[in-house]
Formats: structure tokens, C-alpha cells, sequence
DNA sequence: CGGCCTATTGACGCTACTCAACATGAGTGG
DNA sequence: CCACTCATGTTGAGTAGCGTCAATAGGCCG
């Protein structure tokens, strides 16, 4: 008894998600809540590496993580791939798919997560009575073009330090946006990942990462990461003390 | 009085203006169009160098060009410029403003444009009516999405003469959309913006083309380019000039 | 313990940047 | 019409940053 009990406390209502005001408006009552909260698939965890779409396929949702975190990607012509984002809770993905047929992109798990499912359909019905959840979409699809902005910015400007060390002052304030600390955290990416993200070899990651840890900017152990200088840190990826510590939203 | 019927004639409705297939959704019936039209507000033409909205402004308007070109870009915080994108007649601009108080970034015109300006809260009275509307910019915002994926993967991948051919051929294929040649046109941008954007120096961007020239595969006389052998310039954009299959084969 | 995967470190080379000189064209005024 | 200036583009020489290749170390799991 007591385990069905814990099964449906799984399934708990949006209302009751702390994560809500990440990937929902802000302004939705408590019907607005149920009826959101009765489309929502959950489905089992995903493993490590597993799907959570791929290129090409059907769009019919969007997906909003609610623990552990995903990577979204492109295949290169070259047959490896190019990492175009990193997702953690609250995070909403899919808007590639949006209005079209089928995902421009590939999003797969690098630890276990859990995943809300949005379907698309159901989502246009509740929108037709609900206004601001369409303005509340807009938003987002637009600061994740911000963020691809700043990304490009990034990758045609920015040394392989700086590059680095933006990385790691936009991880620290998503997970501090989390209520985790903002100054020491575990990357859910291997080096090769963030390598290809930032567009350098993993050789070069690594380096940078024992070059900031000689200087004291950083403590690095495995996948444990300690800022010790945050002044330090934002001086190496270019911004002046009173510029904000990053461009990205990733509400 | 011939006057006064010209300036009129330049208030075209929507449905008379061939663009409208590229800004518009494509199944508008006559009454869709002349709510449309009503809204568009057609200023005078921006000269080169004059901003159609500039990075932190407030939101009010989408824009649709008419003529000209615009290019898009942020402030990099050494004080120049990083060029996220250069738009043409069709194209509809200020995505990044959506959901949002103000602009996210600037756009200028590259050389004397027209534009149409919808005013996005007279939009929004019509998308209520019209469905489809909402659809359609969702749509062309993860189109933005997409393209904006892909230039992170040249970015982070690409050679710098990949970059280059990648540019022409998107060029050309967009020139081609609209009805103009894909092998000869004109660029609407300096040597510096296209560097800019391309995350590469100037100097190189100028080297590369003379390459291109010298072995045929386009002719450039200042901003006059004519391709001259489309499938090689689609192998450079493809292959990196140092993998195995264009130094071996195509030397 | 042994195999495998991820990460680190070093040596070397290449791509593309920087600096600098020069060329060309557009615009201006005499 | 030419001379002048300024903006834009081209070309060359030298170099730095980062990638490639290769060897080694360390953690994880059967």
C-alpha cells in the first residue's frame, strides 16, 4: 500500500514542482495547473546515452527535464557530432521541432534523467484558452536564440581560456539558479564533450583546466569542480567585474 | 497628382507583394491579407548604416525587408562587433525581442533598404483570430534556431575555407529563392563584415577568395562574385582543405 | 588482476592571426 | 579634369595558439 502510494507521489501535479517556474509561466492558477499536469507524460528514466529524440524524427512534443541533464547535437559531415547545448532541470528542449514536421536536432541523456513530456497537440488546446502560454514559448525560443548568439560570439572571438572559463561561470549560475552552489558542482559531460562544445581539442580542455587550477582559479578533481576566484574566473573569460556573468537565460 | 499616386503606390497590400509567400503564412485568404496590410507601417527607406533597432530598446516590432539587406550583431566586450547574421528581401527580423521588453541585439542596414514594420501588439490581435499566424513565427524562429545550430557547428568545426565556400553557397541559394541567379551576385557587405561573421580575419577571408579564383572555382571582382564551378565549391564547404579525401584526390 | 575507457601531459606542426606595406576605388574640392 | 584623402581590399612575412599524434596515468568493472 505504501508503495502504491510512493508511485503516485511521482507523479506529482506541476502546481506542486519546484521546477515550474523554470519551464511555466508565472502567472497560472490552480486550473491552469491541473490542466497542464493532465497532459504530461512521464515515462521511466532515461539511461545514460539513451534518446531523448533524435534528427529526423516526428515532432510531437516538447520535453522538459526534471533530473539529470541531456546534450543536444548535430551530426558533422565528418560522422562525429557537434554539440550545440547542455540541458539541466527546469530546462525545456524541442523547440527545434516547432512548427515543423520533424526534430532539426538530437538530444540523448548523460546521466540518468527524468523527463516531463509536453505532447504538442494537447499543448496548442490548453494555449487556445491560455494566452500566456504562448507569449510564455515565444520567450523561450527567443532567449535560447540570445543564447545562441552569445555562443557564436563565443566561438568566433573568444580564446580557448576564455572560451573555458564562460563555460564554467554559466554552469555555476545555472545550478546556482537551482538552489545548488555556485561555486562547486559535478559536470554531467565528459571532456570530450565540453570540448566539442566550445569548439577545442580535449587535449586543450584539459590543459586549460590544470593551467586555472595552477593559478588558483580553479580546484579539479575528475568531475568535481571547486571555483576558488570567481573574480579570477570572470576576468578570464573577458567580462569586466560590473559586465553580468553570462549571456545565457536556460530558464 | 502624380505624385500623391505614386507615394500611394507604394503602400502595396500583402497580397500584391511577392515576398509575402517568404514573411507570411501561405494559407491567407483575401480578409487575412487586409488586416495584414492595416497594421504594416512602411517608414522611409533606412540608408546604409542607419539601425533598424538597436540592443536594448524596447520590443514593439517585427520587421520584414523589402529591399536592401541588414546585418544583425552584439557588442563584444572589447568594444567591437560580432555579426550574427545578415538578412535579405523576404526575411523577417526581431525574434530575439519576443516575449521580451527589449531587443537582445542591433540590426543596421548594409545598404539602402525598405522595410515593413509590424507592430507586434496589432500582430498579436490578429494571431488571435488567426492561428496560423502564431504557427507560422513559430516556425520561422525555429528556423532561426536551426540556422543558428549550424553556424555554431561551422564555427566550432569548419576550416576557414569551408567557411568561406559554406557562406557563398548559402548566399547563392538564398539569392536563388528569390528569383536571382544562384551562380552571379553581388554582395551586399565589406570584406571586414563577412570576417566578422565568419569568425576569421579579414586578411584571410580576402586570401581564401583569391584562392578560390585561382583555381577556378569562382570569379570575384570587388563585391561581384560569379560561381564558376558550384559542385567544387560545395567539396570545400564539405571537406576541411587538410582531410584525407581532398588531399589525396583533388590536389 | 587485466582490460577498457577517460583524462593528462609532452613534442611538434599547421592554420590562421598579427603587423605592415601597398593597391584600388570612391568621393571631394580646386 | 586632376590631385588629394579616406575607406576598402590585397599581399607578404613572421608568429602564436591550438590541433594532432603519441605515450602514460588513473578509475571502473567484470
Amino acid at each position: 500500500m505504501s508503495k502504491v502510494i510512493n508511485i503516485k507521489s511521482i507523479k506529482v501535479s506541476c502546481s506542486q514542482c519546484s521546477l515550474s517556474q523554470l519551464c511555466l509561466p508565472r502567472n497560472l492558477d490552480h486550473e491552469d495547473f491541473e490542466a497542464l499536469s493532465s497532459i504530461v507524460k512521464r515515462e521511466r528514466p532515461l539511461l545514460k546515452g539513451e534518446p531523448l529524440f533524435e534528427l529526423g524524427q516526428p515532432f510531437k512534443s516538447l520535453f522538459a527535464i526534471r533530473t539529470g541533464s541531456v546534450k543536444v547535437f548535430l551530426p558533422t559531415n565528418e560522422g562525429d557530432e557537434q554539440i550545440v547545448g547542455f540541458h539541466m532541470p527546469g530546462e525545456l528542449l524541442g523547440f527545434d521541432g516547432m512548427g515543423h514536421d520533424s526534430h532539426s536536432c538530437s538530444a540523448v541523456a548523460l546521466e540518468s534523467t527524468s523527463i516531463c513530456e509536453l505532447p504538442y497537440n494537447r499543448l496548442q488546446d490548453i494555449a487556445r484558452e491560455l494566452p500566456s502560454l504562448t507569449e510564455h514559448f515565444m520567450t523561450l525560443m527567443s532567449n535560447e536564440i540570445a543564447d545562441e548568439h552569445a555562443m557564436m560570439l563565443m566561438l568566433a572571438k573568444k580564446s580557448a581560456e576564455a572560451r573555458m572559463a564562460t563555460f564554467l561561470l554559466s554552469l555555476s549560475a545555472r545550478f546556482s539558479k537551482r538552489g545548488f552552489s555556485a561555486r562547486q558542482f559535478n559536470l554531467t559531460m565528459s571532456r570530450h564533450d565540453i570540448a566539442n562544445y566550445l569548439g577545442l581539442a580535449v587535449e586543450t580542455v584539459s590543459r586549460i583546466m590544470t593551467h586555472m587550477q595552477d593559478a588558483g582559479i580553479i580546484n579539479v578533481d575528475r568531475r568535481f569542480v571547486s571555483i576558488e576566484n570567481m573574480d579570477g574566473l570572470r576576468g578570464l573569460a573577458g567580462f569586466t567585474s560590473t559586465s553580468p556573468v553570462c549571456a545565457e537565460h536556460h530558464e
